[in-house]
DNA sequence: GACAATTTGTCCGTATGTATT
DNA sequence: CAATACATACGGACAAATTGT
């Protein structure tokens, strides 16, 4: 049987946050996010690539996109 | 305007070759994957870390799943 | 054009934890 | 208890793209 997970990592709390927040319209599509940095410090995790683990995986399922230089943006949402 | 990638990273690369093996049937749901190491080789990749981030990503989607200690197999199909 | 600063993107290596055999 | 293998976290190095000077 799939052991259920004991402890949510630190990962997966950021992507339940971010989808939170893209749910609840705090950030609409086209909203620029905070920087990887800051968001490790918003989050509290240790290094940027817990937070980009996260990121990477939002991109990969389309409710976010990254531009290189620019930012990581929220994808325009289902509603169109 | 979007900038189209030039070059497929590794990551990305692994997880169109597990999704074409999946669609093509060789791997068939409830597939064991070979080890994260010997994915590793198979692919080419200095580092098992590059093999995980792909499997992560898909798992996160639903095509694979994991099993701690036992090994990380296909899914059943979305035929479902 | 050149340059630096900022930020995202990828890869690697290591340490540690957890689960199964 | 030991071996194996997956799971998570961290940190560093470097590349690529954008912006401003």
């Amino acid at each position: 049987m799939p052991a259920p997970r004991k402890f949510e990592p630190h990962y997966r709390r950021i992507i339940a946050d971010v989808r939170g927040r893209i749910a609840s319209g705090e950030w609409a599509p086209g909203y620029k996010l905070p920087s990887t940095k800051a968001l490790a410090e918003m989050y509290e995790v240790g290094s940027q690539s817990t937070v980009r683990q996260a990121i990477t995986i939002l991109i990969e399922t389309g409710e976010l996109y990254g531009h290189q230089g620019l930012g990581v943006f929220v994808a325009e949402g289902p509603s169109r």
